[in-house]
RNA sequence: GGGGCUGUAGCUCAGCAGGAUAGAGCGACCGCCUCCUAAGCGGUAGGUCGCGCGUUCGAAUCGCGCCAGUCCCGCCA
């Protein structure tokens, strides 16, 4: 379905061409929703922009768009207000129809895209040998909603799990290992994650002071490289025993990626060492094979290397970035490549993106963008250091998530006095608890930097995901105590809006389609919560005012409408943020 | 020294392809359950949009400069 603000864009269009000529065929009519009910519900701003071209005051301007617009099916005349500004206002038939056409599409309006791309969406990407921890949650979660959305609007994605499994940590651990835990470098489950983990701690330590080690430690890397079958089969173990760590907190987030981490691209990095050779971008320097960046300069004023190739003949994660671009473009034959790692790293690609540029990896046709998220900070405004000891561990925090709304829960049925089953109780803390973690996550803009707090991670008031499960649970009981099948209303049946909270609420439903292609362009799932929160605002707005069951049977059956669209559109939209829903609280 | 991001109400943050009187949640205070579940609804209080200059008919939004916080910057990822 065309959006109404679709509708109104192609409509001004048209006027601007008719008052105007042939050449406003691509001016933008900067159509927008107004911010007070009193100008209406659209506004358009072009005439103010096209003053000085025409050479004409705004308002003649919007005078002369005015009298070639036919808009009469879907909104009153519209009016010529301030400056110039030409106001909407949509009539309630015309959102009656339009509601009508939602409650028949399958897909509550939204088409599928007509030019599906191929999308690589490249996130979560913990790494091997150590604990998911809070700031790997972002990553999920953001990169999950960004797949989710794009899925849905018909695009091919492919998720992939860009592991850490590959380079110098894994000499360190493996060398380390074989002197303090031999037995975990040869059967499976010899020691668990967590004291892995303390191993990488201490092994790290060895390394940073300890030159011998150090040594050793190279060596078991080239070693690896070289697939030595000893510490081959180390590295396996090791992997698989992460793997399976990492796929508990996934099927617990409910959250689908493909593992193709580091060492996949491996076998291709002398070959792209060799492509940047060919296309005369690499200068050795001090023994190491480098690309000059433009535009970034060092202390000294001078330009900034990118080192694609150690002077042991070893290579960076900046090379296994490049060959990744390099398999994503040509074997996956990605349209659009999507990065979802922390703001830390936008030197990083901003780095590999312009010497991709420069060795002529990127196509036109390609897009290659980094989704960069704030970080996960302390109380104290310090990052979370991994090394610090003091991370929170990804599974203690969803833990704590699902024992929190379980408690909350719980009270609440003993205020009531109501008893219920173990499982229903378990299925509710499970939903509000992971719900609530992830929009607290989803609902900030991704750029700032995220303050951690178990309180107001966990929150369940005010605009969380419980909030607008409950006004989904809201409808589902007006359906059974009406004993009424909501997926099974008249399709003809007659719509009258009469109450203010009943327009408002229409014409937030028929937003749906405008907001998921924002996300889908800018990345930014916290517009979807947005627009979802909104959406349940005005829902319980108009819950409080509008008595459905008890409504003269025309009234009710549009109120039954209103409700049965505002639940579906709230469990898709949640859906997209990954986030279920239950049927009743 | 260079670069990225951030700076909006007491707190946490939206808004930033320029648009009419800057919004929400939490916290505070005052109301609303004989009526579809109050995880809800209504109301009050609370802001020199970090500072300055500029572009513009119009700037929280764009540009430049400064201040503050945070992160990154040659052989870790």
């Amino acid at each position: 379905m065309q959006s109404v603000s679709e509708l109104l864009t192609a409509q001004c269009r048209e006027a601007l061409v008719a008052a105007f000529g042939p050449s406003f065929q691509e001016t933008d009519p900067l159509l927008m929703p107004t911010n007070q009910p009193k100008f209406g519900d659209y506004q358009a701003n072009v005439a103010l922009s096209l003053a000085k071209p025409l050479k004409q005051a705004p308002r003649a301007i919007a005078a002369q768009i005015v009298d070639h617009l036919a808009v009469d099916h879907l909104s009153e005349a519209p009016t010529i207000a301030g400056p110039g500004f030409i106001n909407f206002k949509l009539t309630p038939e015309f959102l009656a129809q339009q509601l009508q056409q939602l409650q028949q599409h399958p897909r509550l309006g939204i088409d599928s895209v007509s030019d599906p791309q191929k999308i690589i969406v490249d996130f979560s990407s913990p790494n091997i040998a150590k604990e998911m921890h809070v700031g790997h949650l972002r990553s999920t979660i953001i990169g999950d909603s960004i797949a989710r959305v794009l899925e849905f609007l018909g695009h091919e994605v492919l998720r992939l799990n860009h592991v850490g499994d590959w380079g110098t940590q894994f000499g360190m651990l493996i060398t380390y290992l074989r002197e303090a835990c031999p037995e975990a470098l040869i059967q499976a489950d010899a020691v668990d994650l967590g004291d892995l983990v303390t191993f990488y701690k201490r092994a790290k330590e060895r390394f940073d002071r300890d030159e011998a080690f150090r040594e050793a430690a190279r060596e078991e890397v080239v070693k690896l490289q070289a697939g030595e079958r000893d510490t081959l089969r180390a590295w396996t173990i090791l992997c698989d025993q992460s793997r399976r760590e990492f796929d508990k907190i996934y099927q617990r987030l409910d959250i689908k990626l493909q593992e193709r981490g580091e060492s996949f691209y491996n076998p291709l990095l002398p070959n792209l060492v060799e492509l940047l050779r060919q296309q005369q971008l690499l200068v050795e320097d001090q023994g190491a094979q480098c690309v000059f960046l433009e535009g970034f300069q060092n202390k000294a004023g001078n330009s900034q290397p990118l080192i694609v190739q150690k002077s042991d003949g070893g290579y960076n994660y900046a090379t296994t970035d490049l060959a990744a671009l390099q398999y994503r473009i040509q074997d996956d034959g990605a349209d659009r490549i999507i990065y979802v790692t922390d703001a830390g790293q936008a030197n990083h690609f901003a780095q590999v993106f312009q010497v991709a540029r420069r060795a002529k990896l990127i196509p036109d046709t390609v897009e290659v963008v980094h989704v960069p998220f704030g970080l996960v900070q302390g109380e104290d405004g310090k990052k979370l250091k991994t090394r610090s000891g003091e991370t929170i561990r990804l599974r203690d925090l969803l833990d704590e998530a699902v024992e929190r709304a379980r408690a909350d829960f719980l009270e609440r049925l003993r205020t009531d006095d109501r008893q219920e089953s173990e499982a229903f109780i378990n299925q509710v803390a499970q939903v509000m608890g992971l719900g609530a973690v992830k929009y607290a996550d989803l609902s900030q803009n991704r750029t700032s930097n995220y303050i951690f707090s178990y309180d107001k991670m966990l929150a369940l008031q005010g605009n969380t995901a419980p909030y607008m499960i409950y006004a989904y649970v809201r409808v589902q009981g007006i359906s059974r105590k009406g004993n009424i099948d909501l997926s099974n209303l008249r399709s003809q049946l007659s719509i009258v809006l009469t109450d203010e909270t009943e327009l408002i609420l229409a014409k937030h439903l028929l937003q749906l389609q405008d907001t998921l292609k924002t996300v889908a362009q800018d990345l930014m799932p916290n517009r979807l919560c947005q627009y979802l929160f909104e959406l349940s605002q005005k829902f319980n707005q108009f819950y409080d005012r509008c008595p459905v069951l008890s409504a003269e049977d025309s009234v009710k059956a549009s109120r039954l409408l209103l409700c049965d669209l505002t639940a579906r559109t709230i469990k898709l939209g949640l859906s997209l943020l990954g986030i279920s829903v239950v049927e009743r609280l």
